[in-house]
DNA sequence: CTTGGAATGTCAACAAGGCTGACGTATCCT
DNA sequence: AGGATACGTCAGCCTTGTTGACATTCCAAG
């Protein structure tokens, strides 16, 4: 039959496994968003709200525009959210030096706050599925989930983490 | 320093390595659902609608309350996604014989069709980031996300697994 | 046989968070 | 001087989630 693999070797790439690949996605997902879901829910805020938050605590400063490229949302919409967190002293926009038609974002002490709440909760699932997973199954997880990126993605993905240096 | 750690093992349990771990979810979901979207933007139908119809053709027959606890969103919002493929001719709602309560699910031809545009778009994208990340690491992969799930989502989605046999 | 509860469907109202389109202001660059 | 860029904002629309209330149908226990 046309369907014999050629060994096991292949089999990790039959419909019935890259379905099951597609489902644990979409559970593992849902599990990925539960618990800063569940801080933010208690809070006017939203999924869209830990977002910002959390790109902009990673990279301190950073302008509306590069916000806007990393989401992919519109800035109609960022700037919905990113009002609110203004208003509620969570972020801090403040005019450019050198170009002050940029905005640079910072969050505020209350905004870092905040932000290591959500991270802590949504840190200790990772942590503990790392754990019992072990650092191999961590590599592996890491290299699918970066091929699964659109390319433009996975450039914002790497410039994030250089830009640490 | 008490920051040091005991060898390279335990190094993929830093925070910074569990914060990349973390982008790298949030970019991977992006590309994981871009296709699907992009061809259910050009219907009148949205990521609830492919989620449905997923599922339903994952376990045809399936009722409504099943379909309800592995979604995990309201009977109203299902209904209305559901009421909408149904009036369009896409999914088959049928009285259930020995508890006639029960309404059970099936995709009609059209469905499947469409369920076929779908995941296949889903999964060349599964088989290219599983073709470039190879086996090993497809297995750690799927290890980490099952970890990530809940308890009860866990089940569920080994429960689907099984209901093939 | 009656009744309680479960499963389902439906109506209404609302909110979050996407989107498009249009417009205005400040600023920068050529 | 004029065009491009960065940002903010108003208005309106859509999908998809939520609660609450209520009707229907049916199974099962009393």
């Amino acid at each position: 039959m046309a369907e014999v693999q050629s060994g096991e070797s292949l089999l990790f790439l039959t419909d019935e496994q890259l379905r099951q690949g597609i489902e644990a996605m979409f559970f593992a997902y849902r599990g990925f968003t539960a618990d800063p879901d569940r801080i933010l829910a208690t809070m006017a805020y939203g999924r869209a709200h830990h977002r910002a938050i959390h790109f902009i605590a990673r990279s301190p400063g950073t302008t509306v525009n590069n916000l806007l490229s990393i989401l992919g949302v519109t800035k109609q919409s960022l700037n919905r959210v990113l009002r609110t967190l203004i208003e509620d002293g969570l972020v801090e926009s403040r005019q450019g030096t050198s170009d002050r038609r940029e905005r640079h974002l910072t969050l505020t002490e209350a905004g870092a706050a905040l932000e290591r709440t959500l991270s802590d909760a949504q840190r200790a699932r990772m942590r503990a599925a790392y754990r019992s997973a072990g650092p191999e199954a961590v590599a592996g997880f890491r290299q699918v989930l970066e091929a699964m990126m659109d390319p433009e993605m996975r450039r914002k993905y790497h410039a994030i983490r250089e830009a640490d240096i």
